[in-house]
DNA sequence: AAAAAAAATTAGTCTCGTCTAAAAAAAGTC
DNA sequence: GACTTTTTTTAGACGAGACTAATTTTTTTT
């Protein structure tokens, strides 16, 4: 098993997360920009990863990732979001400070690791801004930009990301029906009358009036 | 909250560990020894270190700590650990496979993320071999090189840190009587007799063999 | 106390990842 | 199509941290 550079991860990271519907390459500036370096430094090491087949790239034209080094990506995100899993669910960390030490927990090298925090955290699908964690063997499926709950129809599916009223008592009542973070769950009626809604989550039925659905954000699946 | 790069933490974590009945001072080698370096490597980084004031030195003397330093070095010491107890207590590894993976976690920058590991873990005294873990503010004693049960005598105070016989059978045994490694105790009886020894832990009294307490591995405290 | 051995330091080099400044290529504009 | 602006690459340098080889200091041996 080869291993890598913290910097070199973090590149493959870079240029991972910004290839979403850019088939053509990615651009030097916009590494430069997401990393706070210098457009030189990126050339410089594209260059590098370029010789370690880790990249394609053409002068001029953009960077996209090879399969070999498309995989070592997505291997930092998983870590990553399962590091943020953990310090959220283990450590009650709020799920807006968990950035900066899942930066650097992701760069941690041991397989036997992080398939062990897997486990230990019972195998969570998404991490706490409801972004999906790749399997071990690299699959899965970046999903769509934040909505609101009351922006889907019968038959969609999400996942819980956030609130928009962060009020003690709406947060009470979340907690009171299992509507936690990450919760996954589909659209099973919807009322015009009222513009209720009813959900399933976890094997049971809820349902949710108007109010409620337009402050809960969500991820659809 | 000043902050400093991995080799310098691993330095300062070293010339801790060396310093141990060694008021004069770690010589450069020892140094170079226990972090696989050149000396001439030490000297370089002992002068980047001394200027920083975490060591005190002069020229073909050894180096000490500064308090400073030594504030440093616990912490490491003190995340270090931690990190061992979560990967055996909580990740389920063997704890002869957990230093590897801790020499990389101990170097992790958030003190929120210690404290919290801290508390999510128990605050545990000791590590899964039996080194004590330094509290948040660096208190600390470093304990006995690793003895036998079978060599403490009546008001002895110990902790399990392993065992000579590793048949399932034995562990088996421990483990029904809740003799677990980390387990603090006292030895309050003595029976010259057939050399049996009654000790406490967890608020309980348990009578041990000879045959049994010539096999657990333990640090006096 | 002189010679030999060991330990520590200096001098000079290397790689990694970054930077600035300058040059070259691509894209946008009139 | 020529001119300007933006993007990208090259050239050259630097700091961190490691190395080898040579030198100096300390310690040990006789």
């Amino acid at each position: 098993m080869k291993s890598y550079s913290f910097a070199e991860e973090n590149y493959l990271k870079s240029i991972h997360s910004l290839s979403f519907g850019q088939p053509e390459g990615v651009s030097t500036n916009s590494i430069a920009r997401l990393l706070n370096t210098k457009a030189s430094s990126v050339t410089a090491m594209i260059g590098k990863l370029h010789t370690k087949e880790l990249v394609s790239y053409e002068k001029y034209k953009g960077v996209t990732l090879t399969p070999e080094g498309e995989k070592i990506a997505i291997g930092v995100l998983r870590k990553h979001r399962l590091w943020e899993v953990f310090l959220v669910d283990k450590l009650d960390f709020k799920w807006d400070e968990v950035h900066e030490v899942a930066e650097q927990l992701e760069h941690i090298r041991s397989v036997q690791l992080t398939d062990r925090l897997d486990k230990f955290l019972g195998e969570p699908k998404f991490d706490p801004h409801g972004d999906p964690i790749p399997s071990s063997d690299g699959v899965y499926r970046e999903n769509q930009p934040t909505c609101l709950l009351s922006d889907l129809n019968v038959g969609d599916q999400g996942v819980v990301v956030g609130v928009l009223d962060s009020s003690k008592e709406f947060l009470r009542f979340l907690s009171d029906k299992d509507l936690l973070l990450g919760t996954q769950f589909s659209v099973v009626k919807l009322f015009e009358y009222d513009e209720s809604r009813e959900i399933k989550f976890d094997d049971r039925t809820e349902s949710l009036s108007q109010r409620v659905s337009t402050n809960i954000k969500i991820k659809r699946l």
